[in-house]
DNA sequence: AGAATTTTTAACCAAATAGTTAAATATATT
DNA sequence: AATATATTTAACTATTTGGTTAAAAATTCT
């Protein structure tokens, strides 16, 4: 993203705070403006629009998504090593930034083309493609034996299910289970085993 | 819920499907009463207003929640069938109704405490806590050592949360491997065995 | 049949919210 | 120093949206 001024770098991390606590529909201009500490004129002046703010934040919060994914990737590890190191570092990663996962499902469900538009040139990128990557990484374990005959994809749905359950879910699983601290390090440490624990055992030879 | 007019019910429908397909914020009044076919002076006539049309169907819905994962639980067949049971039916009941966990999921999140109320006198209810049910019958298959030693209450998230993912993440799931057919029963049927297999592959002794 | 009550509607109001504007201020350029 | 441009603001406008009302119509009751 090319060089801003300060001010607009406010009205950007503000933004994205507002937007993705409150969704789209629930954000207000004016939330924005106080949270950045300017005038909500300042919006229009910068932005012209709040569908062209939100435009904005959706993009760059869905290549933080692309880069978490990607940062969890590491194809020189042999598939236990692969899948550990991703599902540890994809926890630690959806754990600094827990609500835009949601945010992104959330908003992937209207029909704003936009957005849809959006979505796909960032996750079509070759070079950011990890899913494609992870699936791949995955199918070749399994011709060479490593891991057993399964649908590479579906393990991909998995792992990426239960990782962002954590932090989607957080709301629900502190409300029934209140003697869980879901924020805690503890709590988290222990998903990561837990998940990569079901992993492994569920697909080693 | 007590007898309801024609018009009550046409009314919760209608708000039933917009709430739950653009969130309580999304949701227009004007919209709802379109959907229902009436002038939308008589949703306040009926429901007094927005908020309370909207905490009478977000009650409502997560009824139906709770029914279905009640619905998946038979605690009288052993963990191995238990479990694929569950995973089973609870995907069928998802199916059915796709979008209400997002929609539940998404709208706890706000610090709305009419919310969290009506959400924990309901999953409180101790003839519906089909999550400490569960959670029990894990707990009960490890003591008498019918699968590995494990924390419980993760199994179950991991379980729901890749049973949700198929439907949460359809929108994206669709993007990125335009290929599968979400919809299709097929692709739930191999959801379904991917999940199990994982699961019992993941958990048995 | 007439009265009472309930239901429904078109029209309207009040509040919320996105967006705009004229002017002031700050900064950059000549 | 003067001018041009960029930034910022208070005040405002336009539109959206939840909610209200008076009256008409339908239904129920006596």
């Amino acid at each position: 993203m090319e060089h801003l001024s300060e001010t607009e770098q406010k009205i950007y991390q503000a933004a994205t705070r507002v937007f993705i606590h409150h969704g789209r529909d629930g954000a207000r201009m004016e939330d924005i403006a106080k949270e950045a500490g300017i005038n909500k004129a300042l919006l229009h002046y910068y932005f012209r629009s709040k569908e062209k703010l939100y435009a904005n934040v959706f993009e760059q919060e869905i290549r933080k998504v692309v880069m978490d994914l990607f940062q969890s990737i590491n194809l020189e590890l042999d598939i236990q090593t692969f899948l550990h190191t991703f599902i540890f570092t994809y926890i630690d990663r959806l754990h600094q930034n827990p609500f835009v996962v949601q945010f992104m499902l959330w908003e992937m469900r209207s029909p704003n083309t936009l957005i849809r538009e959006i979505f796909q040139k960032i996750f079509s990128d070759d070079q950011y493609s990890p899913p494609q990557k992870v699936v791949q990484k995955i199918q070749q374990a399994i011709k060479n034996r490593k891991i057993r005959k399964l649908e590479a994809r579906h393990l991909l749905f998995n792992i990426i299910g239960m990782c962002i359950y954590t932090f989607i879910a957080a709301p629900v699983i502190t409300t029934l289970f209140p003697e869980l601290k879901v924020q805690d390090k503890s709590f988290i440490t222990q998903r990561k085993n837990e998940i990569f624990n079901l992993i492994w055992n569920g697909i080693k030879p």
